[in-house]
DNA sequence: GCAAAAGTGTTTCCGATACACCCATGA
DNA sequence: TCATGGGTGTATCGGAAACACTTTTGC
């Protein structure tokens, strides 16, 4: 796939000078049984590749000139779910100047930018939603997202994969601190649901008792005059949280 | 590829595009009675201004084309410090498009860049170093750094403020987890210093008795058959710190 | 009435806290 | 001998962990 241009080589010498930014989100999502995370899918039919050969990479783009990067990882995460206001938080940067010059990279990379040979800082975000709020955009970017659960991600283009990982460990050691668990279930929920989410994302099990006890006395968890309907057996109190000021 | 072409033209018109990138560095030392941040002063000789305009920043420079963020800081701290293999830790990149546009500091930004126009964002990394082995280097760069403690700091250049204040909420919430006090005392300590520096850190008093029961749990921290000397009173046991592998 | 998950309290254990006196040295 | 910080043990408290049975609904 070496189909060298020259014109592009001459310009190395300075266009190697530039480095770009960009940003990538792991965007998480709950469904009740897994969680998952929101990758993009390399679209083959305009590289007029076969199917089986298609990357998938965590969402992203360049930051613009006059973007903070912030609004840039807003940007990326509103184009594809049309979401706004959602948990998003920075957590590491990656800068390794060979990150995007792998040789398996390069097909996609030169259909997704104006200077696939630069190198790329990228500014790494996690995001959580609720998978329940969430609409796939119409648009040609986002038409190609699709949910995988987090234990059966594929290889990923570039360096995603240590990105991905980076953030779900971010996220485990964020979760109990910073209650991010409300951030991934509906807006009314049991503490069944809450306490599956808290073993998924911890990986191991909890005493339902102790796990009660604890959440009941958080403030923020305000019990609903209301109970689930539709499922059989004992139906379960519904809760909102509410983060206080 | 045509796409890319014209793109380009487009691009080259646009100067402000090029977003540039930086490290800059918090190191910081102890020295028995206080943390300290090494801050790099203005050359206001240089510049024919006078010396009470001189203005202080954390070091930091920009990334070269084929650097690593972590070669980069470890190359700022070098030409610092003269100093190799110390702690040194990614904490935050801060990338708000106006950094390094405020009025005041454009005359130190147009002594230190090429493009002191261009947007910059940085990579933030804070460090941490045994004071007794820090030697001043001679060269020009690190002729002007010195040691402030970090309740003296005076208002520094670009958002560097906000970026120490940053690092050290990161060093508070990282000095239990990660031992990271170790790094700041000589080889060689007394658990008296090692609780001074622990109640600097945290900002709050503790109980002698409790800390040196949680400390000497630690299998890192080693005794050696050796005492203080030189003290007017019973001279204190000397331990080492070996981190694991 | 049965399957399936919801819901509920008490006891035990362990780590965190509080606290005061004697010791070794140099001046 | 005195001033200075070094060094030590125990009792109490409070949160974490362990643990099993009854309840409500849909079928």
């Amino acid at each position: 796939m070496s189909r060298s241009r020259n014109s592009d080589k001459i310009m190395m010498n300075t266009a190697t000078a530039h480095i770009d930014i960009s940003v990538d989100c792991a965007v998480f999502g709950f469904d009740g049984e897994a969680v998952n995370v929101l990758l993009i899918e390399q679209d083959t039919d305009q590289m007029q590749l076969p199917k089986e050969t298609a990357q998938m990479a965590l969402p992203g783009d360049l930051v613009l000139p006059n973007e903070s990067l912030h609004a840039s990882a807003r940007r990326v995460l509103k184009e594809l779910t049309s979401l706004e206001g959602i948990y998003l938080k920075q957590f590491y940067t990656f800068g390794s100047p060979k990150r995007v010059a792998q040789e398996k990279d390069q097909e996609w990379l030169q259909s997704l930018r104006m200077h696939p040979e630069r190198r790329v800082i990228t500014v790494a975000y996690y995001s959580l939603v609720k998978m329940d709020e969430f609409a796939p955009q119409a648009n040609s970017f986002a038409a190609r997202a699709q949910w995988v659960k987090i234990d059966e991600v594929p290889d990923l283009a570039f360096d995603h994969n240590e990105i991905l990982e980076s953030a779900v460990e971010t996220m485990q050691s964020e979760l109990m601190t910073k209650h991010i668990g409300f951030e991934l279930l509906p807006e009314k929920f049991t503490l069944s649901q809450l306490q599956t989410l808290y073993e998924l994302i911890l990986d191991k099990k909890l005493d339902k008792r102790n796990f009660r006890k604890n959440i009941k006395r958080m403030d923020q968890v305000i019990p609903l005059d209301e109970k689930q309907t539709g499922v059989l057996h004992k139906p379960a109190q519904l809760f909102k949280f509410e983060r206080e000021e």
